[in-house]
DNA sequence: AACACCTGTGTTTTT
DNA sequence: CACAGGTGTT
């Protein structure tokens, strides 16, 4: 076997790395130290030299995306048999063994993870039975409390006592909350973590077959692992396993999240005999980016020390520019933009990253009056959209009948005469009986002599609906499934009549749920059961897990707009970082905490080493917020990057009358559209807006419009009957 | 149940 | 300012 070819293209310390015999390995990896190569190398060099089986092989990444992306250069270097390795997130590796053990570990054998809004809807319930003012104890606040204490590790009964009223009365609820999941059978995403440690815990014999199979443990990103994930780490490695961390504790930026540097410097303590391996050359940035990176980072006092270096030549220093407000700001980096692409730049390698998501909106719009073509990263997630939770919601009363949560969500949508009272009916005889929702329901919904009872009608109108679903999907596929159960439940039409501005992407979102299930490949490792829709209950429990559905090509014509924290892991010839202003980064809000402004300094660090050869740092003097201007001040951590180390960049690039200019050409670029970008158009119901960009071409293609009032939406150009304007 | 009004909020993000 | 979510009215 040719394992030379792995080495090949390594320097002597990322060689030395991979090629570490076994025991515990940290590898404290630079930006663009080459830190995901090491590990992909490291993944192969096991399988090929050593002859460790790839079902031995247990790698855990940060991201869904992150994993995607290792998985391919796995399987590039070592081929399709690489496919049995286990490689993703801590929750998804926890999910697959809670999969097989879910009675063993106290929850449903369909178990429902409950995301973010399910939680903080138990929590409010909480609240409320409690009869406790929700403005003093508001549901976020309990969430975050409790998620807090989860990520730290810490079950209600070890959270210390605490010395307020307040605090008892949020372990308390914390309690309450506990005892509700596990009458729901149900998980958070902590609690997939924390349920396998438990069941792990409980049943030592299991703990020792996970031991026993993975000995190879890797982690990447491992400066974000938060306690409970080091616990869970820890204890599956035991003290035979060969853990395999790489991590960087300059771009820790989840501490909010319960990210805990320390576990950096612990990881030695806890694993005796731990081989330590820095990298510590650059091959992303220039010199000059560099230098700025290192001279900014110096100022945090606590780190484990580490000075990148780098072979490529000084390059082009970054440019300051300051602006007199935001608009200003945005016009000067698009005037830049557009220079780079003049000069035959390729669009997908800008990009534009910001503190918070609420700048992104005025750099939009200057890039659309600019006919500038751009994604964005962030805002509303997939899998948070209403539209795909009520029908994820529908998908999962038909692999699993008595699952409340869901019962619940789609209890009266689409609107059925159902309202709150016969929903407290339903809940109460639940309650009482310890039936499930839709067990309750049934009963209520007896007929009872000579009943005309409206809400009872409604109710057995309901439950034949989903009887009746799950008939009519039996014999379909997958994706026949999912189109099958949107159109019985006539969720569309529902959507179409409650709000029709929105129904339109709405609809969009449902077609594209059906597209991520007719992709969709089952895990093999999973537990096939011959249980009747088995194939949708895998689909979900994925679904659950994930942020964006996977058939989402990034095209590399379009700039890429995204925050300082998205931007991690990647890379670009030429970045912006925007809003270089005390207030906004670092942000207000961290500077209160302790901790919380090194945080700040490390996520312009990471911003500034996303940058291959051009960087870009811009400041607003005045920036509107929350209605009205104010004024501003530098960034601190502007002068404490040298001030020969940047350049001046020139004020005043663009002038207003410049940007009214432009606002009045429309060149078609594409002669197939039947619009161009930054036209005027109208819509029968959404009024006028402003086309911002377009997929496909003719009649069928789809165009991106910003309408006035009610925002961005994408529509089918031969259904949504546009009149186009004059300017 | 549907609609209009009001009020609070407004970091970052994954799972 | 802009929006989501909740409350109150019909």
């Amino acid at each position: 076997m040719n394992t030379n070819r792995l080495l090949a293209n390594l320097n002597p310390e990322q060689r030395e790395a991979v090629t570490l015999p076994t025991g515990p390995a940290l590898v404290l990896a630079g930006a663009g130290s080459g830190k995901t190569r090491v590990l992909v190398h490291r993944i192969a060099w096991r399988i090929e030299t050593e002859d460790t089986p790839p079902q031995s092989v247990l790698a855990v990444t940060f991201t869904n995306k992150a994993a995607r992306e290792m998985r391919a250069r796995v399987l590039t270097l070592v081929g399709p048999r690489a496919q049995s390795m286990w490689l993703g997130t801590f929750h998804s590796m926890a999910y697959r063994i809670l999969s097989r053990h879910a009675r063993e570990a106290g929850l449903r054998p369909d178990f429902t993870i409950l995301d973010e809004d399910d939680q903080r809807r138990l929590i409010r319930q909480l609240i409320r039975e409690r009869q406790w003012d929700e403005r003093e104890f508001p549901p976020a606040l309990a969430q975050w409390y409790i998620n807090q204490k989860k990520d730290a590790g810490m079950r209600a009964s070890q959270v210390p006592d605490g010395v307020g009223r307040e605090d008892r009365a949020l372990r308390d609820l914390y309690q309450g909350y506990e005892m509700k999941l596990r009458s729901l059978g149900a998980a958070d995403f902590a609690e997939l973590l924390f349920c396998c440690h438990d069941l792990w815990q409980k049943q030592p014999a299991l703990l020792e077959s996970y031991q026993a199979r993975f000995r190879e443990i890797l982690v990447d990103e491992f400066q974000d692992t938060n306690t409970l994930q080091y616990l869970w780490f820890r204890t599956l490695t035991g003290t035979s396993g060969n853990p395999f961390v790489v991590g960087d504790d300059d771009q820790a930026i989840y501490g909010w999240r319960g990210g805990r540097v320390e576990h950096v410097l612990r990881f030695p303590k806890d694993f005796e005999g731990t081989r330590v391996i820095r990298l510590e050359q650059n091959y992303r940035s220039s010199g000059a980016i560099l230098s700025a990176a290192n001279a900014l980072i110096a100022h945090n006092p606590s780190r484990l020390g580490k000075t990148l270096w780098t072979a490529s030549e000084t390059g082009e220093r970054p440019v300051y520019f300051t602006a007199d407000d935001e608009l200003e700001e945005a016009d000067y980096i698009v005037t830049r933009i557009q220079q780079a692409l003049s000069g035959g730049q390729p669009a997908g390698t800008i990009a534009i990253l910001y503190r918070s998501n609420a700048q992104s909106r005025v750099i939009e719009e200057s890039l659309v009056r600019h006919e500038i073509a751009y994604r964005i990263y962030g805002g509303v997630r997939f899998f948070e959209r209403s539209e795909i939770k009520d029908t994820l919601a529908y998908l999962r009363l038909m692999t699993d009948p008595e699952n409340d949560s869901a019962f619940e969500r789609v209890f009266n949508v689409p609107t059925r005469g159902l309202g709150d009272r016969t929903f407290e009916r339903v809940r109460e005889h639940a309650r009482q009986e310890g039936r499930s929702l839709a067990a309750s329901a049934l009963a209520i919904a007896q007929p009872k002599a000579v009943s005309a009872d409206r809400s009872a009608r409604a109710l057995r109108g309901f439950l034949e609906l989903l009887a009746d679903m799950r008939e009519a999907i039996r014999p379909l596929n997958l994706a026949g499934q999912v189109e099958r159960v949107i159109a019985l439940s006539r969720l569309a039409e529902f959507y179409q009549t409650d709000d029709p501005l929105r129904a339109e992407t709405r609809i969009e979102s449902l077609a594209e749920l059906v597209n991520a299930a007719a992709g969709y490949e089952p895990d093999p490792e999973m537990e096939s059961t011959p249980a009747e829709f088995s194939g949708l209950m895998a689909f979900l429990g994925q679904m659950a897990l994930a942020t964006e559905p996977e058939s989402r090509p990034g095209k590399s014509d379009e700039i890429q707009l995204m925050s300082l924290h998205a931007a991690k892991g990647l890379e670009f010839h030429t970045v912006f970082i925007t809003g270089l202003e005390e207030g906004l980064l670092p942000h207000s809000r961290a500077t209160e905490t302790a901790g919380g402004l090194e945080e700040e300094r490390r996520l312009f660090y990471v911003g500034i080493t996303r940058a291959e050869r051009q960087l870009y740092l811009t400041r607003a003097r005045r920036r509107r917020l929350h209605g009205h201007y104010i004024d501003t001040l530098p960034s601190r951590f502007l002068l404490e990057i040298p001030a020969d180390q940047l350049e001046s960049g020139e004020p005043r690039i663009v002038t207003r009358t410049a940007r009214s200019r432009v606002q009045h050409r429309f060149p078609n670029t594409d002669p197939g559209l039947p619009v161009t970008i930054g036209q005027r158009v109208r819509h029968p119901r959404f009024g006028e807006g402003v086309v911002l960009s377009h997929e496909g071409s003719g009649d069928h293609c789809r165009i991106h419009v910003r309408f006035e009032g009610s925002g961005a939406k994408w529509l089918l150009w031969d259904q949504a009957h546009l009149e186009t304007l004059e300017s």
